[in-house]
Order: C-alpha cells, then sequence, then structure tokens
DNA sequence: GTCTATATAGGGATAGAC
DNA sequence: GTCTATCCCTATATAGAC
C-alpha cells in the first residue's frame, strides 16, 4: 500500500485519496480508473462516486494538498548561520515532497491540460521554487561563498528549476527497468547542487562535497 | 496545418502520418484520436486503419523518423578549427529536431508506457546526447577553452541533457498562454549553453556571448 | 454509507460494398 | 483505395435498493 498509512478504520473519502495517491503513483494517473481504485479498496464504485463527483475532482483534492505542503516547504533557510549542508536538506525537503505527489510531475501535460485552475496553481508553484532559488544565491553572494552575476544568476535558477522538476522524469527514462525508489533522492540533490558547484568558493565547494560524501556515500561511485 | 507540407497531391499513407504529427504536436498525443485525425484530412476512418492497422503504428513510424532524424544530428562538430558559434548551431539542430516531434516530449510517459520497443530507443537517444555533451566538453578541453574536473564533467553532461530534454516541458508551464514557436527555441540553445559559461575560459565566454547576442538580440531582454 | 445494476458515451477497430 | 455502417469494449457516471 506504498508509503501511506491507509487502515481500514479511516474515513472512506480519506482512503480514497490515499489509495489513488498510490495508484497514481505507481501507474500513473491517466491509466487509473475509478474502477482501479475502487477495488483496490475493495469497495463498489458506486460508493466512490457518492464521495467524489469524479475522478477529475479526487485529482484537484490531491494537488491542492500537494500544494499547501510545497508552498510550506518552499521557504528557504535565512538564517545568518547557515551553511551548506542546510541548503542540500532544503533541497532534498522538496524532492521529498515532489516524490510523495510525484504523479503530478510524471504526466504533467495531461493533468494540467483538463483544469486551468490546476494550470496556473502549477505555474505558480514553478515561479516561487526559482524565487526561492533566486533569494537562496542573495544569501550564498552575502556570506561570500558564491560569485555570479545577477544575468548568470538568472540563467542559474531556471536551470535549478528545470533540474529540480525534471530529474524525477530523466531518472526514469534513464533506468527504465530499475524502479526508483525514495532512498535515490539524494542523486537528485546532488545534481541540482552541482549546478551552483563551478560558482562556489573553494571553502565552500569543499563543504559541499563533504555533505555530498556523508549523504550519498558509495551511491555516488555506482552513479550510471 | 502546421510547418509541414501536406498537400492532397501526396500518398494517403505520407499525408495520414503528416497530419497525425501536426495535430499530435497542437493537442498532445493523447487528447488526439483516429477519428481527429479523420476528419482534419476529410477521409473516412475506415480509410485511415486502411494504412495503419492502429494508432499506436502511426506514433511508432513518426518516432522511427525522429529516431533517424535526431541520431542523424546527435554528430557532435569534431573539425580543429570549431568555434563557440559551431556550438551553439549544433545544439540549435537538436532544439529544432526535437521541436519538430515535440508531441513525443510533452507526454514522453504516455506515450513510452505503451511500447517497450520505444522505451529503449528513446533510452538510447538520451544516452546519445550524453555521450555527445561528453565528447564535446573533451572537445574545449583540448582547445583549453574549458576547464574542469571529470566528476564535474559527468554532473554538467547530466545537466546538458535534463535542460536539452525538458527545457520546452519548462517553458511551456512556465507561460502557459502564450504558444510557443519555433523562433522561441533559441531561448533554449542560451539556457543549455549557460550551463557551460562558468567552466569556460574567459576568452571564450565573451565569445559565446557575442554569439547569444547576435542570435537573440533583444529577446535576452526580455525574457521573464 | 454502501451496494448492485445499469445507462451512456466515446474511441478503437472491422466488414463488406463500391 | 476509399467509403459507410457497425460492433465492441472500456471508462464514466447514475439510480435506486438496502
Amino acid at each position: 500500500m506504498g508509503d501511506n498509512k491507509n487502515t481500514n478504520s479511516m474515513k472512506t473519502r480519506d482512503r480514497i485519496l490515499l489509495t489513488s495517491l498510490d495508484l497514481f503513483n505507481l501507474c500513473g494517473e491517466p491509466q487509473v480508473t475509478t474502477i482501479d481504485i475502487a477495488n483496490e479498496m475493495e469497495i463498489s464504485p458506486g460508493n466512490l462516486y457518492y464521495h467524489f463527483r469524479n475522478k477529475e475532482e479526487i485529482v484537484f483534492e490531491l494537488f491542492q494538498t500537494f500544494e499547501r505542503n510545497i508552498l510550506d516547504v518552499l521557504q528557504p533557510p535565512d538564517d545568518p548561520g547557515v551553511e551548506m549542508i542546510d541548503y542540500w536538506m532544503f533541497v532534498h525537503l522538496v524532492f521529498e515532497k515532489i516524490w510523495e505527489f510525484r504523479f503530478l510531475y510524471k504526466d504533467t501535460a495531461t493533468i494540467l491540460e483538463r483544469h486551468s485552475k490546476v494550470q496556473r496553481k502549477f505555474q505558480r508553484i514553478m515561479q516561487r521554487k526559482k524565487h526561492c532559488c533566486g533569494q537562496i544565491i542573495e544569501l550564498l553572494q552575502q556570506s561570500k561563498a558564491i560569485t555570479i552575476s545577477p544575468a548568470e544568476a538568472e540563467r542559474l535558477a531556471d536551470n535549478v528549476v528545470i533540474t529540480g522538476t525534471f530529474w524525477l522524469n530523466y531518472q526514469h527514462i534513464k533506468q527504465l527497468n530499475v524502479e526508483l525508489c525514495s532512498e535515490d533522492l539524494g542523486l537528485g540533490v546532488h545534481q541540482v547542487m552541482s549546478l551552483f558547484v563551478p560558482y562556489l568558493s573553494q571553502e565552500s565547494r569543499e563543504m559541499l562535497a563533504a555533505v555530498a560524501e556523508t549523504y550519498l556515500g558509495s551511491e555516488v561511485a555506482s552513479m550510471p
């Protein structure tokens, strides 16, 4: 039943949401029918339609949960004493939240096509990601950890968002047979952080390398 | 009828392929039915099924054309006298080919889901992109235009492929109302090239900036 | 709240005439 | 090669009993 605690004691409405999320993440939202969801839960399709007008509404509700969660996470560290490890953890949190709702990122086009409300919300999340990235660059610059021109900072922010948004898709195509799991997310974090590396001071670069070593360990050596 | 010359004098089979390509690119492959294709061409659905067993076969044939084309393009420049502009043009050619078959990149997951043959082929195209990128880094290093460690070169190559593969998706979400057109591809090329910038020598960096100026002109100023 | 049964619609695909 | 007619299947969604 995936990572979520989905027990029979829960309200049916919530169980539908959790089961849908699991199936969507596993098979892709377009592949999962309302019947599939009902079967998996061992309830009748009629029951499902008592709780939700249609499949769209399930997707929309899941998206709203995602939106609340990710906007919550997208508060970059801003203490004066932030270290490289804090940035790493921050990116990791974002990746974990995306992982939890990865079906939204697997078939984004198809899903956004249908609901213009979700379109704009998804767009705003990406803008927010970029804004966060800008703030982080600002911070790094203040602490002399990075040297970068405004124009390059703009390109860097876009590249961070692109890699942060599509790394899962990339990895999925790269290893079609191997099923990715949440333990592999560190590789994505590493990939994103690597975008900052050439701009970092020698000192910060070494600190980042140490963090990567800690969090990836041998994994980094076995990367394809 | 899009960019392709699709005239009534052509063989029906080829007209089906061109019309499908246009509709797929315009609306997304999952949204387009065989009926839509037949209607657009003003032939009967039965006629379409005379030429193709099913929709899958149309997609597969289009994919094969794309594969031949892109593998043809993915030969990085290797003359001793290559300049920054040659790399720019190379990336531009890749973007143009992807643009021509952009439906494959818009709903990749859904499309790959169905045909395991296409899966492996698409995977190989990405590997090839990365290989190309590696060769380019090698060349740049030989001509002293770039300084980069092997580990960083590996991350850079992945980032280049990610941005090269998903920039269209990114741009599409970013500007949902505005319809992207092939004239905007320069922005994607610029985004990819920006990944190399921090590693470039001062001289090469200035050359690249000049090329970008020429090919983007005022466009670069109006970027969001 | 939950079930069973069923209506509806749309897309994929075929048969057979021309 | 092309058309018309039609079939089948599957997914969505509803009605009404319990």
